[in-house]
DNA sequence: AATTTTTTTTAGATAACTCTAAAAAATAAG
DNA sequence: CTTATTTTTTAGAGTTATCTAAAAAAAATT
């Protein structure tokens, strides 16, 4: 497989995670940042290859194969992730770009051999789940912070955007995964909130709060 | 750079410690397992970007540019190895073509992190030099095992073969880097000589002899 | 239901890297 | 020093992945 397909079944696999039916080519081509013709190559190439199956104006789904390909790909992305953070010290928002060019390294043993060194973790950096070698996702109940009531106590598990500049800010409010959060107050104006955080009240925007996954504590 | 000049300059770089002078194209298309016509094509292109220079039919030479390009490659494949040797617990003969996937990974943040976490090695796991981040080669005295006279006591440094059998043979007669070798007897037919090795005795073939970089030991 | 707009596909072209076959230059041999 | 051999380059073509522009299909609008 190359580079170029494995980054197709990425996406597609991406996609497929938040549009449920059928990906269409104009969206691959977004995500892509490349034009609709060149999609409709590749998935012809990919359907070839069954690891998607293609109707012409239909768009595309992953075939069983596609989907154990996508998820290999995602583990090999957050794994290296996980190793960059924990072990070099880059920072959470460092790693994205890197990660993309480690993913494509064919080796499952070497996969296998990174995922013991890091004591086989669950979770990237982001704190998206890591796929294990045979395709199972860890099921984590997260929310965003948008949606949680007033008052509540929740703790950070995740970043819906992991763009650098997201998690710069986050940085700079001293937010980080596993942060403990309170709700103070919420805006219904512009449903911007004030939280909480390490004894620090901070106002935080809708974007902002449509952009963090939290967990809400139990017990509380 | 393309992955494709990044191999084709390394393979120049290798190829012109052995000869000093301009590098052939043959020369080249044999190691890279191309054909000539390939090769003189990339040689345009590499001269176009003054990588090395070229005149037609004399052959290449790295300038000075290429010349630490092709280190710095050479150094990302060498960290890697010791990463997988030491890190992830892969065996010395297992990791050359895992490293040279890695080694066009493009990030000098991360080669330096890299070179920090796996602290500063002067050596790669079959005892090749690191270049450090200016191009600097750590110079080692080595000689070939065939080299040595009789009775003399030397350690094992390094391997001039780093192929897989070669590897694996050396495994089988527990001869490692950093092994204590006395050479009892050479046999001027063949060449072949019997070396105490860890209190064993074993007979070793001119060929394994000139594969084998060892040092002398001083003061014996 | 017909027309307009949007989406998708096809057709043809380009760039990087490779190949085969033929031509040109360099080297070796008689 | 002329001829034969080897080496290297050129010319033309194939592959992969991309693009633009035009055609075809699907969806939206009047």
């Amino acid at each position: 497989m190359t580079q170029s397909e494995e980054n197709y079944l990425k996406i597609i696999y991406h996609l497929s995670l938040v549009f449920k039916s059928e990906i269409s080519t104009n969206a691959i081509a977004e995500k892509m940042e490349t034009k609709a013709s060149s999609v409709t190559d590749m998935l012809k190439k990919l359907s070839e290859k069954e690891l998607v199956s293609y109707q012409k104006y239909q768009g595309v789904l992953l075939t069983e194969k596609g989907l154990l390909a996508a998820k290999m790909i995602v583990r090999k992305h957050r794994l290296w992730e996980v190793f960059l953070v924990e072990k070099l010290n880059f920072t959470w928002d460092e790693v994205h770009e890197i990660a993309e060019e480690l993913e494509h390294i064919k080796s499952e043993k070497l996969i296998d051999k990174l995922d013991k060194f890091l004591e086989y973790p669950s979770k990237d950096p982001h704190g998206d789940p890591i796929p294990d070698k045979n395709g199972l996702i860890p099921k984590t109940e997260k929310q965003l912070l948008s949606e949680i009531e007033i008052n509540k106590k929740c703790i950070c598990v995740g970043v819906k955007d992991s763009s650098s500049e997201f998690l710069q800010y986050l940085d700079k409010q001293k937010i980080a995964l596993g942060s403990k959060i309170t709700i103070l107050e919420k805006e219904a104006f512009d449903d911007s909130m004030v939280i909480e955080i390490k004894k620090v009240k901070v106002l935080i925007s809708s974007k902002i709060a449509n952009n963090l996954f939290i967990k809400k504590i139990q017990n509380e």
